[in-house]
DNA sequence: TACAACAGTTGTATCACAGCATCATATGTA
DNA sequence: TACATATGATGCTGTGATACAACTGTTGTA
């Protein structure tokens, strides 16, 4: 095998490695929110509040599910629909401690779990990780947010 | 900052770019069929035909549940019920070849992405990539598939 | 001021998912 | 053979996501 495919293949390992990472962070989420919903978290968590068809559109639904979706995490104490002091006719949604709290558990535990794996690293290897991994990461460019929104991340 | 924590950041970093290439890789998938069914899918990749038991079990999902799910899964043309010739009162639920395809096609689709991303790191660090790949897939050991089947990978 | 455009919600309908209870059939055993 | 158990399918119910159409209230403008 080429030395080429060679890193290919260890980098689809890792990334299933990482994977599981992710996916177990946000398994406690998806056990107090659905994936729509930990969207729009998701979204509120790094934007900041934004008006409620803002959000829709987002999201990729239409403004009217998307207004059943915020009752729904309203009423689950998630987010909170406040006025817009500019405009009497748009909503802004903002998250509730409990929403930001939900988001930040989850990136906390991510990076928890990457440090705990990294913590198993001999201390002289890890600068070659450090370096992969920066290497690969520029070559990557940042993820676009709305492909990360897929998996609700 | 210490080595480890810029080491973590790194990492942290990387995996959201490969989170950005998983999504993308299962996204038209998840346009053909739902989270739970193509958690069926991926699962009947993985290991080949299983009673339709066993698969509710692995999806966590209520026998009943994926009864019906499997109903769509036959009418839209992902698997087939066959008969067990060893119990007849199991059923082995198998693949058709275009639900082999939608799977396949995604473990293709991240493959070539992270080849292409790859092909971007000039050669002389790639050699980098790969030992820190390999260094970090060590540490963190294979994930547990059900982790995995969270996301639908 | 009158009216068009806009923002968001609500009425209505459909579909997937989920689980409990129940049933039909098949299998294993006393 | 009779009966308990196993397996999967169905009847029923409830929740969430989704969209279209219609409606309310707001804003901007002719």
């Amino acid at each position: 095998m080429s030395a080429f495919d060679e890193t290919t293949d260890a980098t689809v390992r890792a990334s299933r490695a990482l994977l599981g990472v992710v996916a177990r962070s946000v398994a406690a989420a998806l056990e107090e929110v659905s994936l729509p919903q930990l969207r729009v978290l998701v979204l509120l968590a790094a934007t900041g509040p934004q008006r409620s068809g803002e959000l829709a559109e987002r999201s990729g639904v239409h403004p009217s599910t998307f207004s059943r979706t915020a009752d729904r995490m309203v009423a689950g104490g998630w987010i909170r629909r406040v006025d817009n002091p500019a405009s009497r006719r748009e909503v802004l949604v903002t998250l509730t401690p409990a929403g930001r709290e939900l988001v930040a558990g989850i990136i906390e535990r991510r990076r928890s779990e990457i440090a705990g794996i990294l913590a198993r690293v001999p201390r002289r290897q890890r600068a070659v990780v450090l370096d992969g991994m920066r290497i690969f990461s520029a070559a990557a460019g940042e993820p676009a947010a709305a492909d990360l929104l897929i998996l609700g991340v």
